[in-house]
DNA sequence: CCTTTTTGTTATACTGTGTAACAATCGCTT
DNA sequence: AAGCGATTGTTACACAGTATAACAAAAAGG
């Protein structure tokens, strides 16, 4: 069963008006806060009469959210491969890789975190990292302790959200290179040390 | 100058009433989603006029916005003496004494991480937080790298949140004992450890 | 070209926010 | 205990945003 691309020939109106909404909501949170954002001002700038809002979308959550997955579904691709390395080189590399992403779509990343209904998006994102890396790193735990794989996982996936989060919000100054470096520190290298001293966790 | 406590009688009145409308509104979170909530339905819970809530709060937001600052009040504290602390057996009882204070007041918590509009108020807590280990962490790095430092403590401050969250979803399961540990091995010493590396971040 | 689908226009019902005026109630002081 | 001042309740209303319906206009695709 194909998520995407499935083969279905869609309407080009519908196509084009789907991408006006989508366009017009981005563009409006960048400018303000999304809670003061209503419906007819997406469909004003959008040039889409309001009625045809809901003949797409239930509320400016769905939207958002279906604008966001599709943004975000390439970084889960970069950090995949990531997940697989092992190499101790490699690993800064990819972890260059994916603030040199972050850095190229910016805007996506900066609606990710300012938009206030997010959470549960946010927390969906933190779900999909943390299940990447917890296939990578169920070999590294000595015991096979579920809660401390859970943990781990966990816990990498927020630290990286977070540290690009924080990144953004310095106008990416570290640039990409040194964040790698970072990454590999905080986040992987240290992790995977503290995997021994919390075998004992039930 | 008192932030708290002003010598200032109030109203018994007043305080009833504003404690009548934070508990409604508490108690709604917890059963259901916080966008949802409208004011009339906590007036109503709260069995108070519903232009009575706008003699004392401008919004929603603000009404729990007041009751989480003075309910998180109290762990700041426990984190500050918390990062006071060097020793590395008196780090892992801190760790043990801050999972116990999260289960006290689990439903505070749970409110936290739950009402959308949250947000504002876990950047605010995080800042807080990061603010803490910032000054505790300072002797730490060699190199006095504002960079490095801030990125530390951010780094603590979130994965904190992120455990204490991980920690009231998985039902509080390994008891306050086991996440001192893992507080202790995940959060403090790996980022101690990976200091030294980053020592070089611009 | 003709059918189907999508979009636009207009009107309407409904919910929630926020304010105003006035009456009723409560707390506090004397 | 009485009365003054502040708070709360009642009722009414204006307003913005959501959501739907019916019908006309426009565009897609065979």
């Amino acid at each position: 069963m194909p998520k995407k691309n499935s083969p279905v020939k869609i309407d080009p109106r519908v196509r084009r008006t789907r991408r006006l909404l989508r366009d017009s909501l981005v563009s409006l949170i960048l400018e303000k806060d999304f809670a003061s954002i209503s419906i007819r001002e997406v469909t004003d700038r959008a040039e889409v009469a309001y009625i045809t809002f809901f003949r797409h979308f239930e509320s400016l959550d769905q939207l958002l959210m279906e604008a966001l997955d599709d943004g975000l579904a390439e970084l889960l691709g970069h950090i995949e491969t990531l997940a697989g390395q092992s190499e101790t080189s490699a690993l800064e590399t990819e972890g260059r890789l994916i603030f040199e992403y972050v850095g190229q779509k910016a805007d996506l990343f900066r609606i990710l975190f300012k938009s206030q209904s997010v959470t549960r998006v946010r927390k969906k994102v933190v779900r999909n990292i943390a299940i990447i890396f917890q296939r990578a790193c169920i070999p590294l735990a000595r015991s096979n302790n579920p809660v401390t794989i859970n943990i781990m996982s966990n816990h990498i996936a927020t630290s990286l959200l977070s540290l690009i989060e924080w990144w953004l919000e310095n106008n990416m100054s570290p640039p990409p290179a040194e964040m790698g470096k970072v990454y590999k520190g905080l986040i992987i290298d240290s992790t995977v040390g503290a995997v021994n001293t919390l075998s004992s966790v039930r």
